[in-house]
DNA sequence: TATATCTGCGCG
DNA sequence: AAAGCGCGCAGATATA
């Protein structure tokens, strides 16, 4: 065995055809492509198998879903160093618009899928009488090996055909890097202050209500919007009835938003703004939130890699993308250990400049906080101008500061602004366009479709031309952002997997310094928590040192694995702590 | 009665 | 300000 050349891959599948936790099957294909005999294994069996491969060096395990197979190694104590995600990789490829052979790839849509969600567990599967028309059912793909190794295939052959087949590639990894990591943060949770999160509650809110009721500030708050009102009737949760008592009290509105309520004066206004403020506090992250998601000092939320279509991640349960930097001093390092967070400034633009090659960008961002750079350059004259600006010229904005502003841009930086003036001109034609390592953007929908031909055709009204036009330019900022979303997403995603790989490097602590929960993470530096261009890391305290460094030089390598030698600094903000708090 | 859609607001 | 991108979640309301 130990002579034996390690494979490159190897294509896990299940025993039965719908389950993933059962007996395994897997075969290992090395670097010259030969095939090894099929293996049976049961899953304990599997367990230190994998642990033993990791052991003897780098392979790439092949699987369906990251997400269902990986989890349960982590539960059982098992890491994997790489892995490659036959769903993900599938959603990319099929999407693909430089993949020129892959009818088969598009037939193979149960791949699509997630393994989890045919689970027969999930017995409620009787179908009520909408079912059938409303909700086809959609089937996942079998379990077995067979499945996986004909998918696999398909996928490498698809992947030949494409006319950028080493970023795809690339892409392809990072993703399923992406997979593990996603699967390593629930699996270590957020260090969570429970104590903390608690007091931050009582003081905004005053003491813990009882279940089913309002914390009695906020009860005395809608009395006192209601008596402000001259309304003892009026409703405070009820957007639609809120807003009828607004216009009886002279309060002329369109809507109940806090932005369009703070124009007015009004002695109700300050009320019904601090009574928002607790209300969202209370049902978005209040006692409930703590219940559900809060377990032995670990927040675990899910994560759902390449959920969103630019590539970034989404969550699902938990809301992990939208914790308010209120709650941030909630985030708490376990004792004898750190915090290290650092986030990168203005990563959206500064991968615009790279990707575009504007020298003058990159140069404006060199060192220094790029938006004080676009000052220095003079294209606009203070910092909240070129904030302006730069977020318009990446949305798309037309009108107000931002419209003044973008044209001023254009002229001081015509390479990045063409860039994504381009990306905008394909979208609104309809076409497709793709992020640096190749990710592509879906096509319009059908009615898009329809409605920019309805407006061509001679019997179109002015109505139908104004709209299908108001569409087009929607859709062109789509693309527009697409591809500098999604370039960003590609960059974080290759910091994240070069900074895992350096964090398992570090020497274990010591057995009596170790984390009393979770067996994988417990004696080392860990990823805790990502939000598109910021992570933090969960560390011994011996090694904080270490840690930041290994951050910097990950950010620096993510940009050179995607833009080669581009002049372009990825600045991070770096801050070690016992508590993550924000500004 | 259960699900779909809308509103408002949190995050980048 | 929300003009201008991408999300998720809770609660209220609309719909089958």
């Amino acid at each position: 065995m130990s002579d034996a050349p390690i494979p490159t891959w190897c294509i896990v599948g299940s025993k039965n055809e719908n389950e993933n936790r059962g007996a395994i099957q897997l075969i290992e294909i090395s670097a010259a492509g030969e095939r090894s005999e099929p293996k049976s294994l049961s899953w304990a069996e599997f367990t230190s198998y994998v642990a033993e491969c990791e052991r003897e060096g780098p392979r790439r395990w092949v699987w369906h879903d990251t997400a269902a197979r990986y989890s349960a190694l982590l539960d059982a104590g098992v890491r994997v160093e790489r892995c490659y995600d036959l769903r993900l990789c599938h959603q990319i490829l099929a999407a693909s618009d430089s993949v020129s052979a892959k009818t088969e790839l598009l037939a193979a849509s149960e791949w699509l899928v997630a393994a989890d969600s045919a689970d027969s567990t999930h017995s409620n599967n009787e179908p009520t009488l909408f079912d059938i028309e409303a909700r086809p059912r959609h089937r996942t793909a079998p379990a077995t090996l067979d499945a996986a190794m004909l998918e696999f295939e398909r996928q490498r052959a698809a992947l030949a055909t494409a006319k950028n087949a080493a970023r795809l590639s690339l892409l392809l990894s990072a993703e399923s890097a992406g997979a593990l990591i996603a699967a390593e943060l629930t699996h270590a949770g957020v260090p969570w202050d429970e104590t903390e999160h608690n007091r931050i509650l009582t003081d905004s809110l005053g003491e813990k209500p009882p279940l089913g009721s309002k914390p009695e500030r906020m009860q005395a708050l809608a009395l006192a919007i209601r008596e402000a009102l001259g309304d003892p009737l009026a409703s405070v949760d009820s957007p639609p009835k809120l807003l009828r008592s607004l216009r009886a009290a002279g309060i002329e509105v369109s809507s109940t938003s806090k932005w369009e309520l703070a124009e007015h004066e009004h002695p109700v206004v300050p009320l019904l703004l601090e009574y928002k403020r607790m209300a969202r506090l209370f049902t978005a992250n209040g006692w409930a939130w703590l219940d559900e998601w809060v377990h032995d000092g670990r927040y675990r939320p899910v994560y759902v890699p390449g959920g969103v279509v630019t590539g970034r991640w989404a969550s699902s349960g938990g809301g992990a993308l939208q914790i308010p930097r209120q709650l941030r001093p909630a985030l708490c390092a376990d004792p004898g250990w750190l915090l290290v967070s650092a986030d990168v400034s203005q990563l959206e633009p500064r991968v615009l400049a790279a990707m575009s090659g504007d020298r003058a960008m990159a140069a404006a961002g060199a060192g220094k906080d790029l938006y004080a750079g676009i000052v220095e350059s003079g294209a606009v004259s203070s910092r909240q101008d070129a904030k302006i600006a730069v977020l318009g010229a990446m949305y798309g904005s037309t009108t107000g500061d931002a419209g003044r502003l973008v044209p001023r841009l254009r002229l001081a930086f015509p390479q990045a602004m063409r860039l994504v003036d381009q990306a905008a001109a394909v979208g609104e034609q309809g076409g497709l366009v793709s992020t640096w390592l190749g990710r592509t953007s879906p096509p319009p929908a059908d009615e898009w479709l329809e409605l920019q031909s309805a407006a061509s055709m001679p019997e179109a009204s002015r109505r139908d031309e104004e709209i299908a036009r108001r569409t087009a330019r929607e859709f062109g900022r789509f693309t527009r952002n697409f591809v500098v979303q999604g370039t960003a997403a590609e960059w974080a995603l290759a910091w994240m997997a070069e900074l895992r790989l350096r964090l398992t490097q570090f020497e274990p602590i010591s057995e009596g310094q170790a984390l009393a929960s979770g067996p994988v993470f417990s004696r080392h530096p860990h990823l805790a928590f990502f939000l598109h261009d910021e992570v933090i890391v969960h560390t011994p305290a011996e090694h904080a040192e270490a840690v930041s460094t290994a951050i910097t030089e990950s950010a620096a390598k993510a940009g050179k694995l995607l833009f080669g030698e581009a002049p372009v600094d990825f600045r991070l903000d770096l801050r070690v702590s016992e508590r993550a708090l924000k500004d």
